[in-house]
DNA sequence: ATTGAAATGTTATATTATAACATTCATCTT
DNA sequence: AAGATGAATGTTATAATATAACATTTCAAT
């Protein structure tokens, strides 16, 4: 396949680093794209980067609100909307839940995800070999993708060895 | 890649007779596995299947009630789970509906699917080998599989001639 | 017939998400 | 600086999806 890599893998050792890093990345690419990371929306991605998990919306209210804030659903589900729409933040179908981008730069907005049922970790790998050889299926039935989502889940190696 | 397949292509043809047939290759299953396809399951799945879109819980239950039947949301969850279990349906995420799985008698609960945006048409594909792939990355990674979930969303062909 | 397990019924509620409209805020023009 | 404009956020209400908990029925095996 080729041409893989992974990063966030299960357990992040230097997290406040990471935190850092990704909120200066999306100010960079926002600014570079004239769109407007808000206050708000730059807090929701922080919490959600901070979390290293995928964060439901309402646990995303719900923290919100014990810093003062009490939003109201829309306010939280359209940061999110932002955040999808410029690649900063996946939402995580199989646990209606969303997570920080790990390759923000990148324009596509596909996902390939390795879902931990047991602790909730998510690792995001990067095929992109993988990804041209699904759009190569896809146009062999002339089918015009707009974006994949790869959402595998299982039990990643940490929590494998706990029940051992 | 090697190995694809298509079934359910956009627009099915004879389509009473694949209904009948995934309801004929569902009581089968079951028989061999000694699971019980009750009335009310195999009438859930038949709905789907007439369908031939991914129908919603409450579709569903819309649909039973139409029929005398008055179920009420556990009664069809239950049905829908069941049918997930023996793999003879799969949630499509990217949706929160439910679609006749086209390769019942596989083990696997893996689906990939290219879902239209446009006109909720749905194309199951059948991509062996990417599912090898992806399950020795993942090992590489002593992730442990169990289930893969890949959807497409895009534009089909028919929708894309029609604007076009 | 009896019993135990599975399936379904029933009631209530949890969880996730959006519609519709009001207000505030930032930026640009004059 | 004042005003206009559109984007962002606030607010209220509700829609859409899903499950918990417990009661009843049905089925299959004794």
């Amino acid at each position: 396949m080729g041409n893989i890599s992974q990063d966030t893998p299960f357990g992040c050792k230097s997290h406040r680093h990471c935190v850092a890093q990704a909120l200066a990345d999306a100010e960079q690419i926002c600014r570079l794209r004239n769109s407007r990371l808000t206050p708000l929306r730059k807090r929701v991605l922080e919490l959600i980067w901070s979390s290293h998990k995928p964060l439901g919306a309402y646990t995303l209210l719900e923290q919100l609100a014990q810093e003062g804030h009490k939003p109201a659903p829309p306010t939280v589900y359209r940061a999110l909307d932002f955040l999808q729409a410029q690649g900063l933040v996946h939402k995580v179908n199989a646990l209606n839940a969303y997570l920080g981008c790990s390759h923000p730069q990148s324009v596509d907005h596909n996902r390939q995800l390795l879902i931990c049922r047991l602790c909730g970790n998510v690792a995001e790998l990067h095929m992109s070999e993988a990804i041209q050889a699904i759009e190569v299926v896809a146009q062999s039935a002339s089918f015009h993708v707009e974006q994949q989502a790869l959402e595998i889940l299982g039990v990643c190696q940490q929590c494998s060895q706990q029940r051992a």
